[in-house]
DNA sequence: AAACTATATTATAATTATTCTAAACTATTG
DNA sequence: CAATAGTTTAGAATAATTATAATATAGTTT
């Protein structure tokens, strides 16, 4: 449970103005115990109904945006109807359940260790994600 | 090198009509060497160039979609902006050059085979599939 | 603290990808 | 060939996202 104080200085030292807003959804993003995995919608949903204030749509944009530039977010892509984002910004896998259509994490040790034995010629490896879609046994698999 | 009337027995076999749009776009598609990954905007352009033929985008769509449920196409998102699909329709991996944006085929074997230790309780794994994005060295990581 | 300047917020318009609609067209079947 | 069921099409509708430009706020200077 991180205070205000705290996500003041963290903007601050990132040269973002700690902002009324910023902080509102510093708040509704980072002051939770799991992995947060939404689209824009579900964070302006979050933030009416848990700190019941309006953001404009606009500038929830502009934050997530300006978090996942700064690296306290980052984008995942299974659908390509919306960006998904996730507060665990770590290197990892996810289960996406196509019957609820929610992202859920995968641990690391989870899954043995990922080896490219033949990378693209003059290409460095940014990053190795698996993405594990599971539903239950009768769903169609469109 | 297929030739038209090898398409249309697909398509009959499939219940879908031959029509002539269709068989323009299986040409488009299948008549390659290589495995093709395209967005709809891809595809169009290619029908443009390649038959100097105009198809209605939403008779692309539409196609497109036709095909992907008949199990000829496959979708893939790697960015949220837009779909892309894939003629390649086994399970397989990719990478993604982030400099060029394109899509590049990963050789099965050229990552070790990927065993999940616990699965969601009570879900089936569909699909299991690595996303290995790459860039040049000196490629800023967005 | 008032003034200044750079940044951020906002409502709203614009853009883009995609889907819908409904009329015109065409492949298939009898 | 005629009936009909499926398909194509242009254009409208929708939904996510981005751009705009006026207003407000934060940080800095005086
Ligand atoms: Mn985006
Ligand atoms: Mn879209
Ligand atoms: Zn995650
Ligand atoms: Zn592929």
């Amino acid at each position: 449970m991180l205070k205000n104080s705290q996500f003041i200085d963290k903007l601050r030292q990132s040269g973002l103005r700690p902002t009324k807003q910023r902080l509102k959804i510093c708040e509704v993003l980072f002051n939770r115990e799991k992995t947060f995995h939404f689209t824009i919608n579900d964070l302006a949903k979050s933030i009416l109904e848990k700190l019941n204030e309006k953001i404009s749509l606009a500038t929830v944009y502009n934050t997530v945006h300006a978090f996942k530039k700064k690296g306290y977010l980052k984008e995942i892509s299974i659908n390509s109807d919306k960006s998904y984002f996730d507060t665990n910004i770590t290197n990892h896998h996810h289960f996406f359940d196509e019957d609820t259509n929610q992202l859920i994490d995968c641990d690391n040790d989870n899954i043995e260790n990922i080896n490219i034995k033949n990378n693209i010629t003059g290409k460095k490896v940014k990053s190795v994600e698996v993405l594990i879609k599971v539903a239950s046994d009768n769903q169609n698999q469109n």
